[in-house]
RNA sequence: GAAGCUGGCUAGACAGUCGCCGCCUAGCAAUAGGGGGAGGAAAGUCCGGGCUGCACAGAGCGAGAUGACGGCUAACGGCCGUACGUUGAAAUCUUUACUGGCGAAAGCCGUAAGGUAUAAGGCGCGGAAUAGGGCCACAGAGACGAGCGUAUUAAGUUACGGUGAAACGCGGUAACCUCCAUCUGCAGCAAGACCAAAUAGGCUGGCAUUGACGUGGCUCGCGUUGCCAGCGGGUAGGUUGCUUGAGCGUAUGAGUAAUCAUGCGCCUAGAUGAAUGACUGUCAGCUUUAGCAAUAAAGCCUACAGAACCCGGCUUAUCGGCCAGCUUCACUU
RNA sequence: CGGGGCAUAGCGCAGCCUGGUAGCGUACAUGCCUGGGGGGCAUGGGGUCGCAAGUUCGAAUCUUGCUGUCCCGA
């Protein structure tokens, strides 16, 4: 099959309701920059959320780029991230200067998380059938 | 040429790959093609308008804003011109000093410290102090009514009074109240209109105008509530308002100028948990290092900063680059 | 995006309207009362009045422009 890396409207979260319950489900992996928060969800793809507050960054330039940029990684890897509801909270704020590290820091973010789902998908395999794909 | 100052323009450029948001065309649709996609401040929200609702916003009081004169404008607290005050140069003029230099001397030049008058330009002005009221600390004999002390004189006649910003002045203060002139109804696109789950009982038309509530702070005025008749109403969410406009460019004419008139050409973002991005290459640009220089290497990929109904201003932030003009001085012809 | 408010001592506030002295509570330091703690009493130190211009003889106060912070509106 062919891989676009075409970003849907489906892929986004939008309603107020989405978020509360990707927060009230209090899976949480944070590293220095950022701050992931994941819900497992039954569609057949993986859904981002955006929170950039206004405390971590006062202009309204540096919260946009940095909203864009992560926007764009998770473009990029999308088809390397299993199927949850994903919130990415920015705990510190970082420029053009510190790519590179964001980068790494969102590759290593979706590993963990990778292995977090997959170990609960195996324990929940045992008990029924397991959808499963995704290579 | 040197120094000082003012105004305007621009806001890295060109390709490629992967994406995002509207529009047009084709298609049942998926999608494909074409074309467009942040700013001079988009900011602060300090003024003025358009637009929308409240009665096509109407009367009086109150409250607020502005304030030289004339003009421009849809309007303004904005802009332009004139007058006035204040400020304004390392230049010019001039004073003093020098165990400074040249010279027989007069003097000239240099350095340092001042002074006066100014240029272009910058900032300011808030109308009225005999219409009236208030205030003027400390110091000082006395602080806004005048009186007191000393000297003097026919005579409260005349002069002076260590302070203090201001003194027998018909002062100062209206960015204290006030008066005069002009202007302002209030709220804001989260205004307003339409489609419409859940839930809950209300909504529309006619009649009446005492009380209550609302409409702008009050009084009028107006609307709702009250009674009768008839059934639809509208929160989450969605659609619209939403981008062609006091529009932009250019030429000519009027005017000292701001600005205006006419002709021709152009269409230039419309998101809504909020699009306009990421990466690569070449050339410019900046910084550092090496070098007399040409240049080479490394780094940065730029300043301030992101539309949210739309315009006209003001204020604030800002790396560089380019252009035009004004004044003074020096030199050459 | 619109509409409002507040910045004064380490902390919470008055003073501003009506311009001349910056104050209250608490905290801090010292001393006393008590056998000690707690508590009380007395004394003292500590403030660019958020920043910058202007009006005025004189500004925390009046005017203007910035900065920070808080609240309200679907």
């Amino acid at each position: 099959m062919v891989q676009t890396y075409r970003l849907v409207k489906q892929a986004k979260m939008i309603k107020t309701d989405d978020f509360s319950s990707v927060f009230n489900f209090r899976k949480r992996i944070s590293l220095q920059y950022l701050a992931i928060h994941y819900q497992p969800n039954t569609q057949q793809r993986p859904r981002l959320g955006l929170v950039v507050g206004k405390k971590t960054a006062k202009l309204a330039v540096s919260r946009n780029y940095m909203r864009r940029v992560l926007r764009e990684l998770f473009r990029l890897g999308q088809h390397e991230i299993c199927h949850v509801d994903l919130i990415i909270r920015v705990q510190k704020k970082f420029s053009k200067v510190d790519f590179i590290q964001i980068k790494q820091e969102f590759n290593t973010l979706i590993q963990k998380l990778n292995q977090r789902v997959n170990l609960n998908a195996q324990i929940s395999n045992n008990i029924n059938t397991a959808p499963k794909d995704n290579e």
